[in-house]
DNA sequence: GTGGTCTAGACCACC
DNA sequence: GTGGTCTAGACCACA
């Protein structure tokens, strides 16, 4: 799990397109109760501000609630978890069609480039 | 072809994908000369110092050399474009895996996507 | 430290080398924090976008990092610098080289003239 | 003889600097007859104008005398020739040991960077 | 007319 | 306050 930033986007938006994959992947499970910001900044090596910024974006879009006295949980909605899943699937797989489209790929050449990258994946299933 | 901009991009990141683009699928082949910085800049409606910045950037990647008083040329290494094609298309691809792997999807799932994608793109082959 | 330009090239470039000059002789050590751009330019009397376009291209070779909101330093990759102060060192000797031979000097007459060189300068070791 | 131009420097100045090598270092003796500014063009694939304005620079410098209906020819002033070979050789010198210098090498290693330059170099004498 | 450079000044996101 | 981006407008060398 590396922890590190890229250097060309904003520190906040990394830290939230990151927790947002634990939630969504089940790493944060839902009802889950989150470490506290100060905690997670630390990890991540972070201003805690910066850390609290991605958690207020978090929190709008509803992945999070706050209790105010007693720290953040994983919404229970599991069904608003997995719509998310789905959508940030399909933003990506259209992204990347697009791309491969501009390239002048066609779509069994996407098809293959993917199926390529599967070797040299030990993890895959 | 569209002649929109993102602004959650720099402008001149944009114009370099988009340039790029243009070069590796063959719409600009090896060789071709370039329309001039003012009046690419003019076509954009972006100001030809932006304009200036992404050429710049994209001969340092050797896409494009530029003669001195006498505009700019794609290069002609025809390799070295189709180099730089099959590298964008890995990188899009590992990209792409690695965000559905992450949001817990398996390869065959990641498939399913693709595929699915492709119903509802009337270009398609 | 003479801070003056030459005017048959690019203040940005003789930026860059000086800037350069000053890492790879050490300076600015490895890690260094360097004064912010806006100080830099003020100090070099240049505007400060030109001072920006010397960091950048001193960023792509690696010699400087950029933390967003929180200023420059120095790499602290002590062997990347001393690379290219070799690479530097080696250049400039191909190149005096070449220029005394097309002159129709020999070597031993090449090393006359840099003996000769050292007399007249009084900061000679 | 390598008759390519680089893209950083104005061509005409690069002429200027390679005919007076060729001067300078007796390829082209005191008093001899210079090929046609249209030939020169030619071979080195200039424009001609370009080569002429390289000519009439060195015409400045005393080093090419232009015979009216006659062609060009190489000054017979041989003191002149050695002349600004000296004074090449010395700029050369004094701009090789100064960036030495700046890059923190002492004045033996710049002789051993030197010296060492000799070898690998299968023409020396 | 071409690319290259520079300035002055502005605005922005980030921390 | 920091770096990053962008604009508008200017000037220059070159061919």
């Amino acid at each position: 799990m590396a922890w590190t930033m890229e250097n060309d986007r904003p520190i906040y938006a990394q830290l939230i397109e990151r927790i947002q994959m634990q939630i969504v992947s089940g790493e944060y499970p839902p009802g889950a109760k989150l470490p506290s910001v100060r905690d997670l900044a630390a990890i991540a090596a972070v201003n805690p501000n910066t850390m609290q910024k991605a958690f207020a974006e978090l929190e709008r879009s509803g992945l999070i609630i706050t209790q105010r006295t007693n720290g953040r949980n994983v919404t229970e909605d599991a069904e608003l978890i997995s719509g998310i899943r789905q959508k940030l699937a399909n933003e990506h797989t259209a992204d990347f069609y697009d791309k491969m489209k501009s390239l002048g790929f066609t779509k069994q050449e996407a098809l293959d480039f993917l199926t390529q990258s599967f070797e040299g994946d030990k993890d895959n299933e």
